[in-house]
DNA sequence: GGCCAGGCTCTTGGATACAATAAACATAAT
DNA sequence: ATTATGTTTATTGTATCCAAGAGCCTGGCC
């Protein structure tokens, strides 16, 4: 992995852009929950063979957006209130850990990046671009991730939170002023950050996962 | 998956046992940090050809037990006091939540269990066999967190739980009067349980995994 | 008309053959 | 002798093929 200033260019294979490709259709909701998904349409589909289209699947599997039974094929993990208690109940403290972690840690070139996707949230709030806020403030958080310079729980936190992203995003096309809330808590955020005062971070993150669980909670009906 | 009072028949897949063969040669110390591991030959070893052996390393990588350099091949993770730390930091938040939800959740048959597993490691004890424990040992852990009810914890649980083996191995061999003190905590949560008292459960948990991890930490040198 | 059986099809599971790449080694030139 | 480069080899990545299991549909039988 090569990285140049802000930028990180890695080659990425095949299965991984595959992943990528599924992933998203599956957070956007192209892909609904529930659906089948066939191992030689995907493959068709981007014109390669099954075997890195297997190996994609079992990556979107282990972060917890596909569910096989066996020898009878792969389905999109369905949505559920269950499911969504379970996934912020965990997410809750990795975050909490995450945040008070990366506020010990950061050395001084993070600090400027958290500011920059703070401020690219705030843009995207202005103009009122829904999906270009949802990015800039998914990069914030995987900012505070990489930060945290704790590869064990940056591996759980995929885990989970890739199928959070799905709720999140259900959430904040339910509730667009959920945007402010949060745009108003990932300030405070920084701002704890930046004196190194993890357990206000902490606490901080804990409110804000609280209140979007709640959110969340609300438009999510038991399948 | 069957279940049948106690017991839990379920019938494995080739992957699954392959990974299971490798889980215990990586936690028990036959293949050594760092060792490689070659898909071919595994699959000469057991008799099968490289996909299912393939399945079974995807397995293992998401476990940690596994990493996977691309295009270079697979080596078995290597310990050290800065990944113990790691995975300690997140066990002792992701086992609090387990058990404070098991000791709020949990149904009849599985105190019996509990009982008895705790029975069974006071056998080991007095019989000073290590291995017995360490299994009756996982065994309870394992029953507290189906007895969680909570999917998303133990798929995260698992992604850490075989790396803590590891490290719990290595602990109860160098010192084999943890077992005294890990008994003692045990029979401890069992009664937090019994009562249903989640926060105190936790609390036990919370100081049997520290104490642990300082332990461990004194015999695992920085590779 | 309803129900069971047999086969058909669709999809995954597993084996094998082939391509690509990175490391190790040997060789030759300076 | 040392280094740079070409060649070989070891190992993973990808494609394709065959086998096996599950669901479905049809047809015959009661």
């Amino acid at each position: 992995m090569l990285t140049t200033g802000q930028i990180t260019i890695e080659p990425k294979g095949m299965p991984k852009l595959l992943a990528e490709a599924l992933e998203s259709s599956v957070i956007f909701g192209e892909l609904p929950p529930g659906a089948r998904v066939i191992e030689e349409e995907i493959a068709a589909r981007y014109h390669v063979s099954r075997s890195p289209v297997r190996e994609a699947f079992r990556q979107l599997e282990t972060d917890g957006l596909l569910i096989r039974e066996d020898r009878k094929g792969v389905r999109v993990t369905g949505v559920s209130r269950r499911n969504l208690d379970e996934v912020y109940m965990c997410r809750i403290e990795l975050e909490s850990i995450a945040i008070r972690e990366a506020s010990i840690r950061w050395k001084p070139p993070a600090l400027d990046h958290f500011g920059r996707y703070l401020r690219e949230m705030e843009r995207a709030f202005k103009a009122n671009d829904l999906k270009a806020y949802f990015v800039a403030n998914v990069a914030f958080t995987e900012a505070t991730h990489r930060a945290a310079d704790n590869q064990t729980l940056r591996r759980l936190l995929n885990g989970i939170g890739k199928q959070a992203l799905r709720y999140r995003y259900l959430a904040y096309q339910a509730f667009p002023h959920l945007i402010g809330v949060s745009i108003e808590g990932n300030r405070d955020l920084v701002k704890h950050i930046a004196v190194r005062d993890g357990d206000q971070a902490a606490k901080v993150m804990r409110e804000l996962i609280e209140h979007s669980w709640r959110t969340v909670r609300s438009c999510v009906t038991d399948e």
